[in-house]
DNA sequence: TTCGCTGCAAAGGGTTTGCATATTG
DNA sequence: CAATATGCAAACCCTTTGCAGCGAA
């Protein structure tokens, strides 16, 4: 569970600086369940403190991830989505299209959390090529209600 | 089943134009199951065409994605890769890393091909959140031979 | 001859990095 | 006060684009 205090006591504990930027972030991506972008946070953030640099947010981002508080998820080329919750899961993909400001046609990409999992998914031996499988993830691909009915 | 002389053929009939570089860049896809990158493919033919440009292998791959012979494959923040299997299958990633020439620690990224398809694995209505849902893709993540050891 | 294609170089988007300054503990 | 973070701008990497010249049909 992400909890932003917890994250800044981990902080302390390791020697390094809880700074209202810090703060801010933990307490954006806190039970947020859009998968938002590093953009998106930025913009979140700004509302708050409006000369963050975007720098930070991606520095922040980073050390998140890999202290293991928070999930990136990349799919297609799209920039990379952060999930505060990682416990494992699936994920299910809107492929449909909005249409732009200026018409043009811009992929949806809402993305939803799917508690299920599936380790019992298995690889047939002649098709492991020696490999010792770990796990797997699952990216269920569907269109949102919004991109149903255009 | 990818044939570059199939394809070729398909260019003339939309009008389009067998180039050397083209039919290059076809026969160094047929049959590959290494999942190989556009600076992968342009090596490749660079052998015979030294001055072809990358943005010409781009431009190749683009196309012929967007016609459906060749799949891309995107995985973590990596450069795509391409697959002339277009068939429905999984795959099956390596997640251990390599000793880079200067000591530095890459990610392996060997990719293969599965080919079991889950066509039944299903999402809770609950959790459905409204979509309709078209398809799933499975990665499978573990280590291969080589990164066992290391 | 006519389009379509190539190669080049430049631009693009997302992300990271270097560094001088500011801030935390 | 020392160490760590910040903001800025520049650098990066992969990929796409614009365009003048070239080559396939």
């Amino acid at each position: 569970m992400f909890i932003a205090e917890d994250i800044c006591q981990k902080l302390r504990e390791n020697g390094k600086k809880v700074t209202p930027q810090r703060r801010l972030i933990y307490k954006a991506l806190e039970g947020k369940t859009t998968h938002p972008t590093a953009e998106d946070i930025y913009n979140d953030v700004r509302a708050v403190i409006p000369d963050i640099s975007l720098a930070t947010v991606y520095k922040t981002l980073r050390e998140l991830v890999e202290s293991r508080f928070l999930l990136e998820i990349q799919v297609d080329g799209d920039s990379s989505r952060f999930d505060p919750r990682t416990d494992p899961h699936s994920h299910l993909k809107c492929i449909g299209f909005k249409v732009g400001t200026n018409g043009e046609y811009l992929p949806c990409g809402r993305l939803e959390d799917i508690s299920t999992t599936y380790p019992t998914l298995h690889v047939s031996p002649e098709e492991l090529h020696g490999y010792k499988l770990i796990g797997n993830e699952v990216m269920f691909l569907g269109y949102c209600p919004a991109c149903q009915n255009s």
